[in-house]
DNA sequence: TATTGTTATACTCTATAACTATA
DNA sequence: TATAGTTATAGAGTATAACAATA
């Protein structure tokens, strides 16, 4: 096992450690935490989703969820609405502030991610997307077991 | 500025947070957390280190170093020795427990890193971590101050 | 019986502020 | 006066277990 691939998985980890701090400052301009707006995220992307739905797409707990659902909603920033067909089932929907904030930290994402990516020439990052998408497809097919990953079968 | 860079960045992020499940995994299994792990990590590389060294190399606070070294120690896989020429600080020293530790969790973090790499071809894995140096490059001099960006001077 | 979300409890990481011992 | 580390306190994320309401 070549060593060397100990060398560039810190790296990984430092730009992950480095990007996460940068992060996390440009979201507390927002009021927001790093895990209150990865919630966010979703409901932007995939509207209205159950909490259950959304302690898959974050992978975290449902007793995480209600937490988190909990602060955004003390901010106002989301709304606990009943399910059409589910009493049981809650969905957690962006008001209008949080659609708001979502969309002013979205483009704050896109600018930091400018700031790091446009000093890079086109050509290497195109490259560096297309690994990172190899690697990520690997990892995604894994998932879990990632002790056990030798090869996505099909 | 194109919104690209911001799907290229969601990819990072993605990555480190499937890398960290992954770390946490396998640290768990060696009785460790990250932050710990990465203490320990620091110890093995540059020896015995005071807790303010160690606060600054973790980029924590000194109050945060104290609570590691706690763990650690009542672990026994680290100890705290006087310092010999000031006697205010203190020497964070790794155990022989605590270097068995550390160097069992790095063979599984560079069998980690061989999963995740090995299947990617060489070249372009090389291309790959020039690009990451590139950027790491940029913010490790950037620092702290990710929204002033803009060139690393000389 | 299974599922959705909650209350109860606990652990870890992190931070600030006030304090002690030493430089 | 400044520095190294601690105690005290607090907030955030995460987890398990037991429970309620509903399917």
């Amino acid at each position: 096992m070549d060593p060397r691939y100990g060398t560039l998985l810190e790296k990984v980890f430092e730009l992950a450690g480095r990007l996460n701090d940068g992060m996390a400052e440009e979201l507390e301009g927002h009021g927001l935490t790093t895990a209150r707006a990865e919630l966010l995220w979703r409901l932007g992307a995939d509207g209205p989703l159950t909490q259950r739905r959304l302690s898959e797409d974050l992978r975290c707990t449902p007793r995480n969820v209600t937490g988190l659902v909990d602060a955004l909603e003390a901010a106002a920033l989301v709304r606990r609405e009943v399910h059409p067909t589910d009493r049981r089932a809650i969905l957690v929907t962006l008001t209008d502030a949080g659609r708001a904030t979502l969309q002013r930290w979205q483009e704050g994402f896109v600018a930091l991610a400018g700031q790091m990516f446009a000093p890079v020439p086109a050509e290497d990052l195109q490259g560096f997307e297309a690994t990172l998408e190899h690697i990520l497809t690997q990892l995604r097919s894994a998932d879990g077991s990632m002790g056990a990953a030798s090869g996505q079968d099909a």
